[in-house]
DNA sequence: GAGTGGTCTAGACCACCTC
DNA sequence: AGGTGGTCTAGACCACTCT
């Protein structure tokens, strides 16, 4: 199949200097707007957009790569809300100071270590199936006559303990015990044709418990950062209710707020 | 208005019943799609629209309604972001179970607390102008010429004390110190005029030191939640870095994750 | 007044899911 | 095959900010 290519050199004209270049593949899957939402911020982290940089308004930016506004203005707001732009009315787009981070996806800690080349692993510490807690019974949206799997594991990083994670799923959709010690949880699921669309988490803190100490090799009592997690799947069901606890020394959570 | 009800005999399949009422009001400032995503977000948090239920598809809604597409559809959206509805693809809309939370805004503890009548109160510790210590000016992107107004404030809510806070912000832009005993930092800036449109969290814990134990009615080494936050401008500027500890027996955060 | 972003319309075609 | 959401177009008018 043929493939359409259009190159556009922007001339320079707001203010700076605007030398964003952007490669458009109309006959591509990927949508304009994300295509354009990627090349936008690339230039941003490259440098070729520098912090506080006035940004090329909608229209022109619309007429020039010979999209419609609606398109240009959706790759535009992707940016906003990710943080990397700021837009005032009357004003103008503008790169924000430091854009230097990147905003909590909804994405599993074991995926997150193995994209940032820590080489994660699990050890199943406990797997059982019986009927739910009152607790988890109310998170899953279950009946207490339904059977739930309880799993504890243990999540290193290179070799170092990072994590005690304990989840409750639905006994219907859960993983096998060892499919969790070589996958993470989500991507187990993935597999069996659940996606996780939406989470609610709760983050706090607390003080180890001495098992909790033993485990990650740490002091009873040391402080633990907790996420409590109630996942759900693309039919707004409650899929997945987890209790995790991370050695604060060595992780955190980095989120993004956008005022809209 | 009319309302149309269908009555099936077999199996309820299309929606069941959509008693969603709206009514727009044209001429008012506030935009149709806001009007509508607060009119079907009432209608989920009342129970009209029950968790599972399938929802009005978005050309039959739009037509009802006399709007557009597009206008229908963000209105949708909007709610989606916020997690109360999930979207497949081929197969429709429907309603999140367990609908019940708020996602965490861009908005400060002061302002949480009085919303959630929680009578909060601040002590002002400490105050002083000087040049930036290196990670502070590295955060709000200032030489280190440049001048800074450091802030150490105590939070209680209803006479409990809930967080120490320590704020960082050029002096250009600084509330008084009297202005911050009786409001809110956020709000002060406000009436200055910088409207703050974009934050960055770090969220994590450690060990209470001495001081801030006193401070907190805590022991030393109590498990505190930490927040260190830089908050940018309307302009991308950075304007506000803080570190804040919360007592982890009094406080959490709350947050939603939306795959898109 | 000029320029910017914010909202809105009335269509169109496509991809995906279920029947 | 029919219905759903996902993307895209080519305009329009308004509100706000800066000069």
């Amino acid at each position: 199949m043929l493939r359409f290519l259009y190159r556009f050199q922007g001339k320079l004209e707001i203010g700076a200097d605007v030398p964003l270049t952007v490669e458009l593949d109309r006959s591509s899957p990927v949508p304009l707007y994300y295509q354009l939402a990627q090349a936008i911020e690339a230039s941003i982290r490259d440098g070729e957009l520098a912090p506080g940089d006035r940004f090329e308004n909608e229209l022109a930016l619309a007429k020039r790569l010979s999209l419609s506004r609606p398109t240009t203005r959706r790759a535009i707001q992707e940016l906003v809300d990710k943080g990397l732009l700021v837009r005032k009315r009357g004003v103008g787009t503008q790169v924000v100071q430091n854009p230097v981070h990147r905003r909590v996806e909804l994405t599993s800690l074991f995926d997150d270590l193995a994209r940032a080349g820590q080489e994660p692993t699990t050890t199943l510490l406990e797997y059982q199936v019986g009927p739910p807690e009152e607790e988890v019974a109310r998170e899953l949206n279950l009946a207490l006559d339904r059977e739930v799997v309880s799993i504890r594991r243990l999540r290193c990083a290179n070799g170092e303990p990072l994590a005690v994670m304990t989840n409750y799923l639905p006994v219907e959709i859960a993983p096998d015990a060892e499919e969790l010690e070589s996958n993470g949880l989500y991507q187990s699921l993935r597999a069996r044709g659940v996606h996780i669309r939406l989470a609610r988490q709760r983050i706090g803190a607390r003080g180890a418990s001495r098992a909790e100490a033993q485990l990650l090799d740490e002091k009873p009592n040391a402080p633990l950062l907790t996420m409590a997690r109630t996942a759900f799947d693309d039919s707004g069901a409650a899929v997945e209710f987890g209790n995790h606890c991370y050695r604060a020394s060595r992780y955190y959570f980095d989120t993004t707020l956008v005022d809209r």
